[in-house]
RNA sequence: UGCCCUAUAGCUCAAUUGGCAGAGCGCCGGAUUCUGGUUCCGGAGGUUCUAGGUUCGACUCCUAGUAGGGCAACCA
């Protein structure tokens, strides 16, 4: 047997990981990037502490395996830690059953959080103190309204919601009340305890949002010790407070949650304190995701458990064949960004077969079996052919023996009576090898009553054995077992569950279940050569020519051997044979030509009052009617303008480098009253204007402006800034970048334009910012054009 | 209707933070191959959502839009 032991599903993780020197990691997502931002700046000093924070209330599923990668991932590559904790507040829906689940799945995945495994419902005292200290502090207080009530006076995204008339109830009353609720005094629902935070916010979770519900539920872990559960919102933020995370990563969903996260967390723990940041979920292509609709299909039967081969879950994906390896890979192909996304189902196949194609060895099994005589073999015999279980290409070791008799399967698929051109199969006449052993042709074929094809006989030629020295080559090879050798197998074909790419976006009267695809399982006979019958479970094969298929471990416990198909392989030739049947749709019909927006009217969504003003300010300024109308709506910038106006005469400029470069630096807050004088800033829009300053350097200087509060003209003096504008000066610079770059210059002759930035970017460089642009460029076109 | 998030190649993501628009997958072609697999080489594919603006220079900054998603559980 080959050695392939080094395809159990817990092997190691892959170790890359480790700290990679920087100049060879090469693009960083932005959770990277804030990471690397918080090392340097030192707002985490120490390692990084991260988490993956599941809710056992189901099975882990490949978007679990997304942040279960980006979590574990993380924290090996900054080597730091990753805990797992179970976020179990809530004693209706969690189970035992989904923590050994999630533990499982996390280790089948190759990741280990040693000894950081934590529970939220391990923190229900802490919680409860911290509840009471936030009572303390005036910040949350214990309504006794009804659910209905809280909700009818939350308001809507449009109006806010009202204060309860509890909410000014005394600390000391409410403390009781929570101490009670603790206790067990009051039924579900009577009484909550509120964060007392703001009923107008434009945030819902901010309308006082419920912290502590009274719910007496046995819990899974706790028993019926505690009456009353804290909530998502409560718990999570300061679990993680708790447990020291540094940066707790979440899904967009909880984008809005985060000034609530925020809030708990300032105003329970000192500095070095969590901070969220999310990211988008995953989507693939064919399948769903939620939890929801996971459950329904199992509960309804369409699929035959959590660990159906075609279902999403890690469970599932095992079972089907997915080796963990490849799904590791996968969910570092996807990538971490926070656009809203739809994974196609064919990254994750090509991560599998590239996972598998140095894993599996070869054997050949026939699928849909057609009878072939080989009429010039003697009968009765067996030849034992020497076969390796491995291409010359993927240089693993290991043979095998594959009996050849005078009869022997081959694939329906392999012949055809009339063939189309370059097809390299069997047809009448036609030559074929088949793998391991000789060249055939065909000589007849024989039809049943029916006109079927029943059988074909064919004649080798010996001299043409495989191995045997033959210099014969063929176009074709095929694969084949024998009729008395072989072995009947059971063989399962797994194709996508929906038929359509997103089973989510369903019409008026359909759900999700309506978009099942009918022939997502086909359950066949195939016959398999004898060296490869026996297996036993975790057990993965290329049945040549078909696909990666593994031995299903529950049929096995069953007493069955039943093989999984995992994926196909890719198969040129069926796509180019689809594509003749069905010729692509021609170019997608244009879509719709969108008709180019008009230039809209600047002054269009202005009140009267505010038209009147942007006149005005085009009038006595000659403003452009954008810059007009931008001012015209802002008070606080129109004051700012006026007086920087007033102490110079480039209103203008001053306009320009106001709106455009001066209120981006600044804060809502700063620009109320802003730290740079008007006069100041006139005098900076000066220097730029009389050729002193270029554009860049007069951007430095009015950052520095506004952090030192300094004239311009100090700071241009401090710093002895003064723009070059003399080409004799400048004409050095550039001779020597276009000189250092002799094969960017050729390739911009070449027509690469766009090398001008580039080179420009070089010369600024070398002179610290202070070139004119507007001459270096210039230069550069005279002597590169 | 309010607030928040998002928009770059068919898909998923990059772009040294204002200076050459790239990668992987997918697709097409060629070479190699006893798997129509693998590997190697090459190619096509872009109105960077739209329109204006600032700038020597805009995927990046400003303005106004458009489209998609999220938020009104005592779920997480």
């Amino acid at each position: 047997m080959a050695d392939y032991s080094n395809l159990h599903p817990l092997s190691a993780p892959a170790d890359d990981a480790g700290a990679a020197p920087a100049e060879s990691r090469k693009s960083r997502h932005f959770i990277q990037q804030i990471i690397d931002e918080d090392l340097n700046s030192g707002r985490v000093k120490g390692d990084i502490v991260v988490r993956f924070p599941p809710e056992p209330n189901g099975y882990p599923h490949i978007g679990h395996a997304k942040a279960i990668v980006l979590n574990f991932s993380l924290a090996a590559e900054y080597g730091g830690r990753c805990h797992l904790r179970f976020d179990d507040t809530n004693p209706e829906t969690e189970d035992m059953e989904y923590v050994r689940a999630m533990k499982r799945d996390i280790h089948w995945l190759g990741f280990d959080w040693g000894d950081n495994e934590y529970y939220a419902s391990d923190y229900f005292e802490q919680l409860y103190e911290m509840a009471k200290r936030l009572i303390e502090k005036d910040l949350a207080y214990v309504d006794s309204q009804t659910g209905e009530e809280i909700r009818a006076t939350r308001g809507t995204v449009t109006t806010s919601g009202t204060n309860s008339p509890y909410r000014d109830r005394p600390i000391d009353e409410s403390l009781d009340l929570l101490r009670r609720m603790r206790e067990g005094e009051f039924d579900d629902g009577a009484h909550v305890l509120r964060a007392k935070i703001d009923m107008a916010s434009t945030n819902m979770l901010m309308r006082d949002p419920v912290l502590y519900r009274i719910k007496k539920a046995s819990h899974y872990r706790r028993g019926d010790e505690w009456p009353i559960y804290p909530l998502y919102d409560f718990a999570h933020p300061l679990s993680d407070a708790i447990e020291g995370i540094t940066h707790s990563l979440c899904t967009l969903e909880f984008d809005v949650h985060r000034p609530l996260y925020d809030w708990l967390v300032e105003h329970l723990f000192e500095v070095p304190r969590p901070h969220q940041y999310e990211s988008a979920r995953l989507n693939l292509d064919y399948t769903v995701m939620s939890k929801r609709k996971l459950l329904t299909l199992v509960k309804d039967g369409r699929v035959q458990g959590w660990d159906d081969p075609r279902m999403p879950t890690l469970s599932g994906m095992r079972r089907r064949g997915y080796p963990a390896s490849a799904v590791r890979r996968f969910c570092e192909l996807i990538g971490v960004a926070k656009a809203d996304n739809r994974v196609d189902v064919a990254l994750l196949e090509y991560a599998v077969r590239d996972d598998l194609n140095t894993k599996a060895p070869r054997v050949m099994c026939v699928l849909d079996p057609i009878k072939v005589v080989l009429t010039n073999f003697e009968d009765g015999k067996v030849e034992k052919l020497e076969a390796d279980y491995w291409p010359h290409d993927i240089g693993h070791e290991g043979s095998r023996s594959v009996p050849l008799t005078r009869e022997i399967w081959i694939e329906r698929s392999d012949f055809m009576e009339d063939p189309p051109k370059k097809f390299h199969r069997l047809s009448p006449g036609a030559e074929v090898r088949l793998r391991h052993a000789y060249i055939i042709r065909c000589d007849e074929v024989i039809k049943d009553a029916a006109g079927e094809i029943s059988e074909l006989r064919c004649s080798i030629d010996f001299d043409s054995r495989s191995g045997g020295g033959s210099s014969r080559r063929v176009k074709g090879t095929i694969h084949w077992v024998s009729v008395t050798e072989g072995v009947e197998v059971d063989v399962r074909l797994y194709d996508r569950l929906f038929s359509v790419a997103n089973p989510d976006d369903v019409q008026e009267g359909q759900t999700f279940i309506d978009q099942l695809n009918p022939e997502s399982l086909r359950e066949i006979k195939a016959i398999i050569e004898p060296a490869a019958a026996s297996e036993e479970p975790e057990t993965w094969y290329q049945f040549e020519r078909q696909g990666y298929f593994y031995l299903d471990p529950v049929a096995f416990e069953e007493g069955k051997r039943v093989w999984n198909r995992t994926v196909t392989l890719r198969d040129s030739w069926g796509r180019k044979q689809e594509s003749v049947e069905a010729p692509k749709p021609k170019k997608a019909p244009k879509p719709a030509q969108e008709v180019p927006a008009e230039p809209v009217d600047p002054m269009e969504g202005l009140d009267s009052e505010e038209h009147s003003m942007a006149i005005e300010l085009q009038t006595l300024y000659a403003l452009t009617p954008e810059d007009a109308a931008f001012l015209a709506t802002r008070d606080d910038e129109r004051v700012f303008f006026k007086e920087a106006a007033a102490t110079g005469d480039q209103p203008v400029a001053v306009a320009n480098w106001l709106i455009h470069e001066l209120r981006p630096l600044l804060s809502d807050e700063q620009m109320e009253t802003p730290p740079v004088k008007p006069g100041h800033f006139s005098d900076l829009v000066a220097l730029h204007s009389d050729k002193t300053l270029s554009s860049r350097m007069a951007r430095e200087v009015l950052e520095e402006m506004i952090t030192s509060g300094d004239a311009p003209n100090d700071i241009v003096e401090r710093k002895g800034m003064r723009q070059i504008s003399d080409e004799d000066a400048l004409l050095g610079f550039v001779d020597e970048v276009l000189a250092a770059f002799p094969d960017r210059v050729a390739a911009y002759k070449d027509g690469k334009k766009g090398l001008i930035g580039f080179f420009m970017g070089q010369v600024m460089q070398k002179t610290g910012g202070s070139a004119n642009p507007q001459v270096v460029r210039g230069l550069l076109q005279q002597k590169l054009d």
